[in-house]
RNA sequence: GCCGAGAUGGCGGAAUGGGUAGACGCGGCGGACUCAAAAUCCGCUGUUAGCGAUAACAUGAGGGUUCGAGUCCCUCUCUCGGCACCA
């Protein structure tokens, strides 16, 4: 051991010495217990940002604890390599995405190499491989076989600028210009991604997630009940004799007084041939996109047409609107206006001079109150003749009663979810194995011909895959006429919707997931942030039952990729905002792995707090915990015979039991994933605790143990180093944890209870463990200060309370 | 608007099923070592009153339940993050 800790050479000594062992590489063959766990990877931007050092440095925590639990850890690491940014960025500088990623990559695989995480570095994966992606595209077409796939038109947004699709984010973030914009309708092919609708909503119940992302994926999701119900035309119009509304306020029929249908709806367009006002409103409200319907503030405009329709129970005519904030795809795109019961619809009687007429009040109201605003809350039907005094389940059964018979209504469901389109106009990315013919319209490549390899001669500063001839040009493998390739690619967030899959059997040259990803599948643990909750995490559990309905997956996979999830919290910048570059607030893993190394970095952003929360940046801090393993080092180094000499001594009784209660707290900490408390809780109190009991070889020999276990959690190399330092035995990442600790160790010979008179403490007194509750209240009524608040004064009650731990409360209520 | 998280000393943050509020760290104060300083080590450190024992007040605000509330219930304020016209 040198005089001084100097971080750098510990840290490269120490990887060397796991290198040499193989101490990170992982077999599929091995005995013990299997446990995956898995950080969401990274998106090869060019350097580690101090997110992904807390991503990852939390994931390592775990996998090493279970590590040293017995399980046979896998935690594999890759790149989401393919994507726009990669190709905005190359554009900008000329540089190919291809050579941007890979100098990235190897740059971010280095930090990481340097940050000590216990990864096996042979399974590396990248999406912009084609031995990755050519699974993908295999995947693609079983889809396509099965209609999982399928080609549709879409309203998409089109920047004109850059000639791209780009998303609704992108365009409220400002970075693409407003006017720029326009939407198009565009072929795109879209995965069924409702048909799992149903399936994606009840398996939330059988994964330990986070309420708050299960909650968002509920409200994604958005499955409601209600009533599909028929209203009659007046006359019949466009061809249609009627016109089906689905509703969740069935209960409210009898307050319709308008019925708004969406700008692409047959009796629009037919109105629209006959009326220019409305074929220009109808025009523009076309320009609003489903996903952007709006702006649940920004203003509703509609035009009536010329149309009436019926009120299946009272017959009473109302008029037909075409309206911008009907959606297209939801429900039959058509919806019956209720102002009275709807905020949407209130507005929108409110601008148009439409009636509004109570239908619902609360028990106790009065029916006859005029409407101020929306009343939305559900109580009974007022005004609404057969239905009138019923609630809500009441008027559904109502109605079925009454126009069930007749097929005007019936009890039906509803999704708000959408399917998933996946083309995007972009270059960088996975090719669409799909080849468009003249005559024999899209064709899938066959199986024999994957991968549809991206060409990297492209010149994609302009048209991207388009402008590549050899590429482009292909035969028809049905007719073998000439014909030319989808020139689209994949969205990224196919590519990382499979990965978890194939980190299992990274080489496989046959199949997409090979038998002997089994064992490892599905994945324990996963960790990322929670902004992927309605994007990637629905995504990948799509996938994966996708791949399970497909037999790609080994069948013991189960229905769910990530049985659970950690989101860990932002790091904020030092000014508590969300780092962004704009913003100039940014940290980057260099910058503190270079000034203090990894253990440092590590220790910090571990200790930072509760792994959920988001916290801001604080680079004082850093430098205490550096402080703290410099001191950590030179005490060990003062211990080091004391340490060998413990080797079979037990440590006093006292010191035994408090590094017991430490450490049970650090396996309570680990259980509740609390890994900040491992920091100061933890491993602070047990060098504590050996510091101030030098003469205690018992202590010095277990509690370094102890500590040096804990810390190599988080600061790897140095408890490594530390650990052959002082004389332990083999590797410490190979070392095993200590048993749990059953609450009896924890209790003394001695109990401590804190006396209470009336809520109040009054004195503390410690007694022999094991006396009888009587005994303890009479030495408890003897401290003077407890006497002293008694004087006077009634017992009511005195009561004895035993804490697991080594604590109790003894309480006197006294009167009078 | 909806969903979620949060508010505890000068600061970061602890506190197991309601049971010693402020663990641990930083900072501050005092001391040791030193010619001196840095580093290191030791002690003290929520506020108020008191020489002291001790007492009162303290976990965003206000109520409630309880012998006892940071923790449970109700009302409110503020901060942060996500989602938003889904009939």
């Amino acid at each position: 051991m040198q005089d001084k800790y100097d971080a750098k050479a510990v840290e490269q000594a120490v990887r060397r010495r796991w290198e040499e062992r193989g101490a990170f590489a992982v077999k599929d063959d091995d005995p013990r217990p299997k446990y995956y766990s898995l950080c969401m990877w990274p998106y090869p931007s060019g350097d580690l940002h101090v997110g992904h050092l807390r991503n990852y440095s939390i994931g390592d925590v775990w996998a090493r604890h279970k590590r040293m639990q017995g399980f046979n850890v896998l935690q594999p690491m890759g790149w989401d390599a393919f994507g726009k940014d990669a190709e905005l960025k190359a554009r900008k500088e000329g540089i190919h995405p291809a050579a941007w990623v890979e100098s990235n990559t190897a740059n971010m695989r280095r930090e990481l190499r340097e940050l000590g995480y216990m990864v096996d570095w042979s399974r590396e994966l990248a999406t912009c491989n084609p031995k990755y992606y050519r699974w993908e595209q295999h995947l693609f077409l079983r889809m396509w076989e099965k209609d999982l796939v399928y080609y549709s038109p879409t309203k998409v947004l089109w920047d004109k600028a850059t000639g791209t699709v780009v998303a609704r984010r992108d365009v409220d973030d400002g970075k693409v210009a407003r006017q720029d914009v326009e939407v198009r309708e565009f072929p795109a092919y879209q995965m069924r991604l409702r048909r799992y609708g149903e399936e994606l909503l009840a398996g939330l119940a059988k994964i330990a997630w986070p309420e708050k992302i299960v909650k968002d994926q509920q409200y994604l999701i958005g499955r409601s009940e209600g009533m599909s119900i028929r209203f009659a035309l007046e006359a019949p119009a466009a061809g249609l004799e009627e016109i089906e509304v689905y509703t969740t306020r069935p209960d409210t029929l009898m307050g319709v007084t308008y019925m708004a249908v969406h700008a692409s709806h047959p009796l629009a367009a037919a109105a629209a041939e006959r009326d220019p006002k409305i074929k220009e409103f109808c025009e523009q409200a076309l320009q609003i996109l489903p996903i952007d319907a709006g702006n649940a503030d920004s203003e509703k405009n509609g035009v009536a047409l010329d149309v009436r329709v019926l009120n299946p129970v009272s017959g009473e005519p109302v008029p037909v609107w075409v309206a911008d904030y009907v959606i297209d795809d939801y429900g039959s795109g058509a919806l019956m206006g209720v102002p009275a019961h709807d905020e949407r619809d209130f507005s929108f009687a409110r601008k148009y001079g439409i009636p509004i007429v109570r239908v619902n009040a609360l028990p106790g109201a009065d029916p006859a109150a005029p409407v101020e605003q929306a009343e939305v809350a559900k109580g009974v039907a007022v005004n609404s003749g057969p239905l009138d005094g019923l609630d809500l389940a009441g008027c559904v059964a109502k109605l079925e009663e009454l126009l069930g018979p007749k097929g005007k209504a019936r009890r039906d469901h509803n999704m708000s979810l959408r399917d998933w389109p996946i083309n995007r106009q972009m270059y960088w990315g996975t090719p669409i194995p799909i080849i468009k013919c003249a005559k024999c319209g899209l064709v899938p490549v066959p199986d024999e011909d994957l991968p549809v390899e991206l060409p990297l001669d492209v010149d994609f500063l302009k048209e991207g895959l388009a402008s590549h001839p050899e590429f482009v040009n292909a035969k028809c493998p049905k007719c073998g006429a000439d014909a030319q390739r989808e020139c689209d690619t994949m969205d990224t967030f196919v590519n990382s919707a499979w990965y978890y899959a194939r980190f299992a059997c990274r080489d496989a040259a046959d199949e997409m997931v090979a038998a002997r990803a089994a064992p490892w599948l599905p994945c324990d643990h996963y960790f990322g942030g929670d902004e992927h909750a309605q994007g990637h995490l629905v995504y990948a559990r799509f996938i994966h039952k996708v791949m399970r309905d497909l037999k790609i997956l080994p069948p013991e996979s189960g229905d769910e990729p990530f049985a659970a999830l950690l989101c860990q919290g932002m790091v904020l910048g030092s000014d508590r905002k969300k780092m962004s570059k704009s913003q100039d607030n940014t940290v980057m893993a260099k910058d503190i792995l270079e000034r203090y190394g990894a253990d440092t970095a590590r220790m910090y952003i571990i200790g930072i707090g509760n792994p959920k929360d988001a916290y801001p940046w604080n680079e004082e801090h850093v430098r205490d915990h550096a402080l703290f393993l410099e001191a950590l080092w030179t005490l060990a180094r003062e211990r080091r015979e004391q340490v060998a000499a413990g080797a079979d001594a037990e440590p006093a009784a006292a010191n035994g039991l408090a590094l017991k209660r430490l450490q049970a707290a650090i396996d309570r900490n680990l259980k509740e994933q609390r890994f900040n408390n491992l920091v100061f809780g933890g491993i602070h109190s047990i060098r504590n605790l050996v510091r101030d009991n030098p003469e205690d070889a018992g202590l010095q020999h277990q509690g370094f143990a102890a500590l040096l276990k804990t810390l190599n959690l988080i600061a790897p190399h140095v408890a490594e180093e530390l650990w052959a330092g002082l004389g332990y035995e083999g590797l410490l990442i190979d070392a095993s944890w200590w048993e749990p600790i059953a609450a009896a160790e924890l209790q003394g010979d001695e109990q401590l209870y804190v006396v209470q008179v009336n809520g109040r403490k009054r004195d503390e007194l410690t007694v022999a463990a094991g006396l009888g509750d009587e005994e303890v209240i009479a030495a408890a009524r003897a401290c003077a200060n407890v006497a002293r608040h008694l004087e006077g004064k009634q017992v009511a009650q005195a009561k004895v309370v035993r804490k697991p731990g080594g604590h109790g409360i003894v309480f006197f209520v006294a009167k009078g």
